[in-house]
DNA sequence: AGTGCGATTGACT
DNA sequence: GTCAATCGCACTA
């Protein structure tokens, strides 16, 4: 596993969403490393009403609007830290929301923060894989493409086929097709109808 | 200054 | 399957 260049990246956040897919999501904590493969994204573009990024550039979401490659980390239901990665070019707001990995490295350190789940849990779920692997809004604005306490990795298995549907929980733009995700695997989330 | 709600989760029926 | 929890942020006034 190595770590991903930024000419890597495809300049285009729907052709990152795929792209990331069979990829991992590294972090470098005290205890060791926690890592995963990322098996399900969703791509929010420019002009895409569901988007963070949808009113322009606010305090918030301003790491969207970051080079490929950064991370945009969010706080949300009081609860729960979601991560995207940032899919353009600066100053351009748009990224890939990671949805799900399935668990590679320090599985007991992600147990930890994740009790009673079973394996399959631990990281199905932006917000539970937020929570596995320690993510929260002092990561925000992080470059992915650098080693660093988090850092996108290479692919470390085969791929299998990828799948497209629509994405999960939203109210506008319901009916755009831009979750992706790898057919077949048990660490998907969403109703198991979306991920045949 | 006040209001409404969200790219969710986990507990409960 | 249903639903409350919980709070930062954007928007209105």
């Amino acid at each position: 596993m190595r770590l991903l260049r930024r000419s890597e990246l495809p300049v285009d956040t729907v052709a990152l969403a795929r792209y990331l897919i069979g990829k991992t999501l590294v972090r470098e904590l005290p205890e060791g490393r926690v890592s995963g493969r990322i098996v399900e994204t969703e791509a929010y573009l420019v002009g895409d009403a569901a988007a963070h990024a949808f009113r322009g550039l606010t305090p918030r979401n301003r790491s969207l609007f970051l080079e490929r490659g950064h991370a945009y980390v969010y706080f949300i239901y009081g609860n729960w830290h979601s991560i995207n990665v940032s899919g353009e070019t600066r100053g351009v707001g748009a990224g890939v929301l990671l949805r799900a990995l399935e668990p590679l490295e320090g599985i007991a350190s992600m147990r930890l923060r994740r009790p009673g789940a079973e394996m399959a849990d631990i990281a199905r779920g932006p917000g539970r894989l937020a929570t596995a692997l320690r993510i929260d809004r002092r990561l925000d604005g992080m470059d992915l493409c650098a080693a660093g306490s988090l850092w996108l990795g290479s692919g470390v298995k085969r791929r299998g086929p990828i799948g497209v549907s629509v994405r999960i929980g939203l109210s506008r733009e319901v009916n755009r097709e831009l979750r992706f995700y790898e057919r077949g695997s048990p660490y998907v989330s969403g109703p198991r109808w979306l991920s045949l």
